[in-house]
DNA sequence: GAAGGTATTAAAAAAGTATTAAAAATTGCG
DNA sequence: CGCAATTTTTAATACTTTTTTAATACCTTC
């Protein structure tokens, strides 16, 4: 029985054929798409669980196929990139994809957040009223915190902040969607707040504040809160 | 096989006449008294499981006929009262009235009340209209509070909130909230009379009020209290 | 080892809270 | 009705905590 059916759209056979090895492998099944047009039809017709988009293609960018398929579909949607270009995976988060990796990737990474994309999507679970993790508990109606049964006491800011954190675990967030949900605010000059509170929630939460293991940084991109 | 003996003192007779079909209706027993003086007889005689009194007889006011009552007996009484007055209807379920309804009223209404209120007299373990917890006590229904046993005197703004924070017990409340419930009103220029009368609670129920351990401030957001 | 982003720290600024007292409004009572 | 007592509001000031700002140090990658 498959995990799931996977779309890979990507122009390049070689990855097409290392993607099908991972994917089947792992449990999934896949189709393959060369080219942004025939991935969008295919995407249609098929109705895959998953999307792995190359940023790279030749009819269009990938970033301009994310659009499309955000117009029509909730599906998840893991774009492929090349090391840099940072810029553009800001982009694509901010327009809906769920998370992205990075050429050259392992197996393991690929599946990982293959696995952790599809819970997500597939729980809708996720309107908890409890968020409880490695000692990490978060009640959100009555607002009260606790790390390894001790309170945790937080400023509103760093409520918000973790609460965000907490709410999309595992997943990239970008400055800007930080800034946007805690801050309210597209400003700019507002981006050293974050990294100060963010420092402030580390000393708070993480074991190690200087060897972060829960609120790490994606140079580049943003933050993604692990869960342990 | 009756619900049990309700004793109704008014003098209207159409009002008496509405009383017994209700009352037949819901499988009660009902004996009738046009006067104050007419009811405390019947009230000895007959001893009636509850008893709806009029607030506006002809020989004295039903304030006074209900502290004749409460001198002999501890029966189930609901007030009658008009629309409006409700500095006497406050007062009457200070000097121990257990509920009261409005003319004009519904059917169902009136049931509904007896019914509680005869469930809650004669069970007593049915506690869920009191709050209790570390010394402070607070009765809803005749709304008497105490803090370790000493009555405590409060204001109506002041048992307002103490209600309100008592019910929400553990979960943090915004000015807003407070000021929605406490003051019916949204107009924030009254934050800072929240301010001051949580200053006067903190006063009469914490044991320092320098130190609040009750009701505690979350800045930014609004208060919180605590079960000790 | 320069450049770009990131982490850390401390002090300044802003926001929010506590407390007090007196004025205004309301209520109870003769 | 009108006085006295109580409750509620208003306002001023002191105080605490949060948030921002800004300067400096720290990594990583090329």
């Amino acid at each position: 029985m498959s995990k799931g059916l996977v779309l890979v759209i990507d122009d390049e056979p070689q990855i097409q054929k290392l993607f099908r090895v991972i994917l089947t492998h792992a449990g999934y099944s896949m189709i393959s798409a060369g080219t942004g047009r025939e991935g969008l039809s295919e995407l249609v017709y098929k109705k895959p669980n998953a999307v792995l988009l190359d940023m790279g293609l030749p009819d269009m960018e990938g970033s301009e196929v994310l659009l499309r398929i955000r117009e029509i579909s909730d599906v998840a949607v893991i774009m492929v990139s090349v090391r840099g270009q940072e810029e553009v995976k800001v982009r694509c988060l901010e327009n809906g994809a769920d998370d992205y990796v990075t050429k050259p990737f392992s197996a393991v990474e690929l599946t990982a957040r293959l696995q952790a994309v599809l819970r997500r999507k597939t729980t809708p679970g996720i309107i908890d009223e409890v968020f409880d993790n490695a000692g990490l508990r978060l009640e959100f109606n009555t607002r009260v915190s606790t790390l390894n049964g001790q309170p945790l006491k937080l400023t509103s800011i760093e409520y918000g902040l973790l609460t965000l954190f907490s709410k999309n675990a595992g997943r990239v967030l970008t400055m800007r969607q930080i800034l946007r949900d805690v801050w309210a605010t597209d400003n700019e000059e507002k981006l050293n707040s974050v990294r100060v509170y963010l420092n402030h929630l580390r000393q708070k939460i993480e074991e190690d504040p200087a060897q972060p293991k829960r609120i790490v940084n994606e140079p580049g991109i943003g933050y993604r809160f692990n869960l342990l």
